[in-house]
DNA sequence: CTAAAGATGTCCT
DNA sequence: GGACATCTTTAGA
């Protein structure tokens, strides 16, 4: 709190944070800060929606064929960022999870955005701010993050970093089945908060 | 080497 | 509700 930019939220959260079973990990990250450092410029939001990816027993995980090139973070040690690009055209922000040697990530699907939204709207080309970071790929868009910070470690506190708010809000979590996948799609790994506009749509 | 699908978003009807 | 943009990754020949 010494930096009165980030008088919003304490230091980034622990890699033992991290270092949890996935499914755990995704639903306690649902009410974190996001944090994205642009030289003097800061991005905040919400993490209002979150995913769960898990291994040999989760179909539509990255990891369930065990490691490749692309997927190799999810392995490696947790609390790391694994970003991808897909449909030729988006990144998607999730955060490695589980010990090193075992895979797992979250997917980060929404957050409300509480910090630098001119920033974000010069980056989205909308004024809408529930429209802002709705989405995985909107949210990358908003947050500037690309495949740059693929591997980035999130517990240095530098560029991307997730960090406890200081005055949290009490809010309902909810839980649903993951979006936009056909594989084990049945299972309940999508964790939200109920009742606000700021999460993906159905 | 080739092909097909993909953890999506936007614009159109 | 549906088409489509656009290209990396992965699986299979």
């Amino acid at each position: 709190m010494q930096d009165p930019r980030s008088a919003n939220t304490t230091a980034s959260l622990p890699r033992a944070f991290y270092e949890r079973d996935t499914v755990r990990v995704a639903k306690e990250l649902v009410g974190k800060i996001l944090v994205r450092r642009l030289g003097r410029m800061l991005l905040e939001g919400i993490i209002v929606e979150t995913e769960a990816y898990r291994g040999r027993d989760d179909e539509a995980s990255h990891a369930y064929r065990g490691p490749t090139r692309r997927n190799q973070v999810m392995f490696g040690e947790p609390g790391h960022a694994y970003v991808y690009f897909t449909y030729g055209m988006h990144y998607c922000l999730n955060v490695s999870t589980e010990p090193t040697g075992q895979p797992g990530a979250v997917l980060i699907r929404a957050a409300q955005p509480i910090k630098g939204m001119t920033e974000m709207m010069s980056r989205r080309g909308t004024r809408h701010v529930k429209d802002l970071a709705n989405g995985p790929a909107k949210l990358t868009q908003a947050f500037a993050v690309t495949r740059a910070l693929n591997g980035h470690d999130l517990t240095s506190g530098k560029k991307l970093y997730i960090a406890e708010p200081s005055h949290p809000e009490p809010c309902t979590i909810e839980t649903g089945t993951r979006i936009g996948i056909t594989a084990s799609a049945e299972k309940p790994w999508r964790f939200f908060v109920k009742g606000i506009p700021f999460v993906s749509k159905r």
